[in-house]
DNA sequence: ATCAAAGTGGTACTCAGTCCCACTTTGATA
DNA sequence: TATCAAAGTGGGACTGAGTACCACTTTGAT
């Protein structure tokens, strides 16, 4: 718990080198011949390890390329939850992508080839909207937070979420008009986290739109800005 | 060719009424151990049809139940189509979920239990993706023609084309804030379906919608309004 | 020097999915 | 009716991902 930042411990830092290294070999393995083209044999040949050894750094052959998405939620986290509190969440998670827009912005062949990798597998665009899913499943609780009000607490992880949720009481089958116009959910009470499908339609939402901004200019071969395409993407729907 | 839509031609009928009567048989396996404990020999064995004819059926474990969703692309595409070309997109797109949430409407118990077996599996979860994917893919060119249509007819913020892209020249690094703001592509003439990210933007955003509002409501065990639910998460979005 | 924890490689296993081959069934035609 | 090609079926062998277990080595602290 305290080597989170502090001490990286030799043995980490270690570990974290060969993740490095067995990525940077398998990136271009994937490059060269497809992914799906690719066996785990081949990496961990190349990378000088063994098959188990691999399946003890990376969960599956995709993971090898994609952990480092997962290791961006809780920065894409932090990066909402810096935003004031009263700007509207959608302009929240706009702003929340911009570490993504301008990480690499100067190495934009490394990104464009990245995105061909993913477009070009199923099987890696399947593993990369699991790591979105990651994403959300850190915004989701936030972004909640954030819609219920300034009235509770502003802690970020502590998601207690069960003050009376009873599966007994089902909210019959109101929920009208009133709820879906203001932005807060004035019934926070009732549907905070669990029962409320806003959030994760906001956040799902934008990371589609993420995603079909992303599609777009590597289509474009880069051609067009990235801000401009995820402005124009996100205000179609929420200008 | 002439078996197309008049004569399923009784080997047809035979092949679905078998895909029927797997699947069933499927279903009530995968609810009763689990998919991922389930193998395709027992599916096979208790269906009395080999493991290879199984994968002449299906193409994957987790089509044996998913598969008709994918059926089900062309009926939402023709529902969206139906939709007035005036309409918004997104009151369209609500609208084409129609059929979804109607479905079935009286047997909730059943889709209940379909959508708890989907959250059960991580694999299922990531094939009902690509089979929305599929969805998607045939509803975002209908989406990009009204859009494009709809840039000449009504829409209020068309602006004059500002760069006057031409699909020569790759718009360098420009595509600025007028692109951004308004509503319509308005240089349609530049990137009507390729390069815009806004049918995609729309299509999948709508498609988050519904799963969101899909897992509340089963999370709720169905104790909701699935319209409700819905039309709280869509209107979020675009009120 | 000792010792426990962590890391590594090897083997064997399960299961999804593919390929190929031999056999049977079907349906149409001579 | 006999024939024949197309389609369907099952079996067996194969690849490749992912897991489990076991024996061995390295590390780091006491």
């Amino acid at each position: 718990m305290k080597d989170t930042a502090a001490k990286p411990s030799l043995r980490e830092r270690t570990r974290q080198a060969m993740r490095d290294e067995v990525s940077a070999i398998a990136t271009r393995l994937f490059a060269e011949q497809g992914c799906d083209n690719t066996t785990v044999e081949q990496i961990a040949a190349e990378a000088g390890l063994s098959r188990t050894t691999f399946f003890r750094y990376f969960g599956t052959k995709e993971d090898v390329v994609l952990t480092w998405l997962e290791d961006l939620g809780p920065m894409l986290a932090a990066a909402f939850a810096a935003r004031p509190a009263t700007e509207h969440p959608w302009v929240s998670l706009r702003h929340t992508f911009d570490p993504i827009i301008t990480m690499n912005a100067e190495t934009p062949e490394r990104s464009l080839a990245f995105l061909r990798m993913i477009e070009g597998s199923p099987t890696m665009k399947a593993r990369h909207r699991e790591k979105q899913r990651c994403w959300e499943e850190l915004l989701v609780p936030l972004v909640a937070t954030r819609l219920s009000g300034a009235a509770a607490a502003d802690l970020p992880t502590a998601l207690p979420t069960g003050p009376s949720a009873g599966p007994s009481d089902g909210l019959p089958a109101g929920l009208p008009e009133g709820l879906s116009t203001g932005l807060p959910a004035s019934l926070s009470a009732g549907l905070s986290a669990d029962r409320d499908p806003a959030p994760r339609a906001l956040v799902a939402s934008a990371l589609a739109c993420l995603n079909a901004a992303m599609q777009v200019w590597e289509s474009c071969d880069g051609a067009v800005s990235r801000n401009a395409l995820l402005d124009r993407a996100m205000n179609v729907l929420h200008p």
